[in-house]
DNA sequence: GATGAATGAGGCTTCATTCAT
DNA sequence: TATGAATGAAGCCTCATTCAT
């Protein structure tokens, strides 16, 4: 049946968000399955019947999260513009994540060491390929002769380091616009690659 | 009893450090006062001789891993070398840190959510006490000319950002010894200063 | 409506026939709702609609159960041979239940000490229906002068505890055919009698 | 330190008895640790301080038992008296715990599919040496001239199943003391050897 | 100072049971 | 009739914390 199933399905995508929502605020050991429950307004014992366990449902998490920003990304890879213009707009999606959304975007960015090495394999290889439009882009850019720089792999590093760290200074009611904040860092950050 | 007070002082000193180690591979919530009274061979009762509980335990980690940090950072401030010299080395130090001292390392940047507030003011001053020192020689070179930038917390948070990001990636048998990174590191990341 | 009627006796003995299977397998606690129904292709909801509860539907295996093996024993008694040859005909029933329908065998001799006392009693009364054969034979042996004891509810007991004991040990790759195993059972066990 | 040792020890079997009687009364399935615990005037907690977890406990309790039952035997096969006498005796001491150590005993001849391969293998071979005093006995019996049967293993176990047996019917206060038992038994069951 | 022992709260998980559809 | 979904009680287990010795 298709509608059950879409059901299902939604259903699960409800309890994925709630828990993105209490991992990031508690980190994996402080969510607890009551919490995500009580978020929803559902008892424990149901989370039960959507995922197998703990480690299940956070798991699920990650993959959810993952392929949504990577597909973001893919999509601005994809555009007619120059290749800076494009890492602009990457550092642009990647800081918005950051910031305005700041549960799911933890997710992708803390490895937690709880799972096991069959759930943390496939979470790792989707990383990567997130990682890998950023790797793309610079290379091509590279080859233009936009940018310049050696290091490909390091400045990659730079750059999302110093990118996913604004979600530990940022405040909502700071005195900069996310805007701004996006347009500052990618002015200082392709200084990185020129 | 300057000698019982020593003792006292070198105790706390060495369980702060068994539990600075656990928690770093643990995280807070991870980390149990059992496995931590263990590498020192003790029980977790005893540990309770010398810290009011756990938080108070992990608390004073932080204090006193930052402590040291800070004591670093100075140093490297009051000698007499260019703020591009100094700028260099606080990287540098940093990146040893991230990579060599990795425990106390995640002390600092990783700040957990498990303190209350009165707890958590401290730290955060201290840590802010820690990136000043990075300010600072910032704020000097931008007068000296050797920096060209308006935004000067932005530009530290990208060093930071950047420089933290390093223990996310980095493997002990990588293709970049210690030295490569920080030279590479320091290239890169004064380019954003400049 | 005869037709419906029917049609719901057969799905409850479906029913009854799985966790007849279940229960043997994993015992009273271990068995769930959920596996019983499995087997038989349905949710565990749908039981709820042919039994009360988990006890009702276990407590109508053992009933049934009870009613096959007693209707066994009833034929073996109404047959034209004598004493020595009903009784060895009903151990060898009885050994064959124990061997070869392991799983229905068991619902009768394990009572589980899972039942309130209203269900219990009737569970109770038709076992000793079953025994009832054995002693009747047994009885008009004596009578015969075929057996010679006096203490013929301990003798009883004696075969029985023995037979049942089988299921405990065999397997059914084991050294000895069933018949072998009759054979010698009650070639030893008459030996108690005479 | 002997003391603290020997205080542990005590502990632990303790816990032990209590559990054996839990156990006995609700199979494996159903003794609770909260129960086992509740018995002792323990909180369930404790009980985690002695055993690693429920299969643990459960799995030394038989252990325990079988010890004892087993030491009890073989000191019977050692005494200076006919395999008659020695069977006879075995039968009753048997017998005794069927009756008078029922919870003990259950835990002998009930085996629990609930144990893991490698805790289930031990058990399996301590209850072999049990039977063992049995055999050897019969054997030696048989050598004499005592005994004259051919089926030893097949002789062994309906004794073994008759005498096992019991505790499913025997009541504390029935017509029949437990000497009376012991009695009857063994005659008839000498029978089967003759 | 140190520890063995106990505790109790809280977390994960299972499962019989219910009920609207 | 059957089921998908939800519930809540109960069980196992962990662990911070306490305290008498």
């Amino acid at each position: 049946m298709k509608l059950s199933e879409k059901k299902l399905k939604k259903k699960k995508e409800e309890i994925i968000l709630s828990a993105v929502k209490i991992v990031n605020e508690k980190g994996y050991q402080g969510a607890t399955m009551e919490e995500i429950a009580a978020e929803l307004l559902m008892t424990k014992g149901s989370l039960y019947y959507y995922f197998k366990n703990k480690e299940d449902l956070i798991f699920q998490c990650h993959a959810m999260v993952l392929e949504q920003a990577t597909l973001e990304l893919e999509s601005i890879f994809n555009k007619k513009i120059s290749n800076e213009q494009k890492l602009k707009r990457m550092i642009a999606s990647h800081i918005q994540y950051a910031i305005e959304k700041k549960e799911t975007f933890n997710m992708i960015f803390k490895p937690e060491k709880t799972f096991q090495m069959e759930q943390l394999e496939p979470i790792l290889q989707k990383r990567n390929e997130y990682s890998n439009w950023f790797d793309q882009v610079i290379e091509e850019g590279v080859k233009t002769g936009e940018f310049k720089i050696k290091e490909l792999k390091m400045a990659r590093m730079i750059l999302l380091g110093a990118v996913n760290w604004i979600q530990q200074w940022h405040k909502p009611n700071g005195d900069k616009t996310t805007e701004e904040i996006q347009e500052i860092y990618s002015e200082y950050l392709l200084k990185v690659m020129t």
